[in-house]
DNA sequence: GCGACAG
DNA sequence: ATCTTGTCGC
């Protein structure tokens, strides 16, 4: 994957500088329909990487409305902090193909919790006009005092900012990170992310995206899918 | 100059 | 993300 020239990354910095321009940091979702995505990466034996994504839809008691997935060559390397020039296509796709369009959507990733206020989920929830909320199990930037107790929270504060939260989700777990796609307020996407906790690490609409996209990542290294 | 750095 | 078996703990 060819790493991006000095002039070309200008260039891509100032299409984040465009998606943030558009970023709404106020609720407007609603919880009909709750969905979830997350990437899978294949290399080929030819020498090709492919990006494979996963969406999930539940219905607010968490049963499952549809599901679908998208399978594209990858076109970019990872780089921290360009991170949605990699998976943000082949997500975009899958979650077009969802039967339903997610009223809410939670994304594996930064939202505005990044350099230039542009992760994954804002690039996602801007692209698709979908309210989103990002969830990481890392920070890509900011600082925070360590939460100790499950189902505590603090904020994850960037140039003085508060940009999201870091939660401790469960016994044992490292903290996760959650942030506003768009279309959510900071408060909120605390508040969803606890919401949708169930019995693992992350909110159950990531985790259901995560189980699909490795489902449907072995169903093509066994033959049973193909595209 | 050095270290940090979503997935 | 991905490479990978067993293993410790609840």
């Amino acid at each position: 994957m060819a790493a991006p020239s000095a002039e070309e990354r200008r260039r891509l910095y100032s299409l984040q500088d465009e998606i943030a321009s558009k970023i709404v940091l106020e609720d407007r979702f609603s919880e009909e329909v709750v969905a979830g995505v997350d990437q899978a990466f294949i290399s080929r034996e030819d020498g090709r990487e492919m990006v494979v994504s996963g969406a999930v839809a539940l219905d607010p008691s968490l049963s499952l409305i549809s599901k679908s997935w998208a399978v594209l060559e990858t076109s970019f390397p990872y780089l921290p902090g360009l991170l949605s020039f990699r998976e943000g296509p082949a997500a975009v796709e899958a979650i077009r193909r969802l039967e339903a369009k997610p009223t809410i959507l939670f994304v594996d990733g930064c939202g505005v919790n990044h350099p230039r206020r542009a992760g994954l989920a804002s690039v996602i929830g801007v692209t698709l006009e979908i309210p989103t909320a990002g969830v990481s199990k890392n920070v890509l930037c900011g600082t925070f005092d360590p939460p100790d107790r499950v189902g505590d929270a603090s904020p994850l504060v960037y140039e003085g900012e508060r940009v999201g939260y870091v939660l401790l989700s469960k016994k044992r777990c490292r903290p996760i990170v959650v942030a506003p796609g768009t279309g959510v307020s900071v408060e909120s996407a605390l508040d969803l992310a606890r919401r949708y906790l169930r019995d693992h690490k992350l909110p159950e609409p990531c985790f259901a995206a995560h189980q699909h996209v490795n489902d449907v990542k072995s169903r093509i290294l066994s033959g049973e899918f193909s595209f």
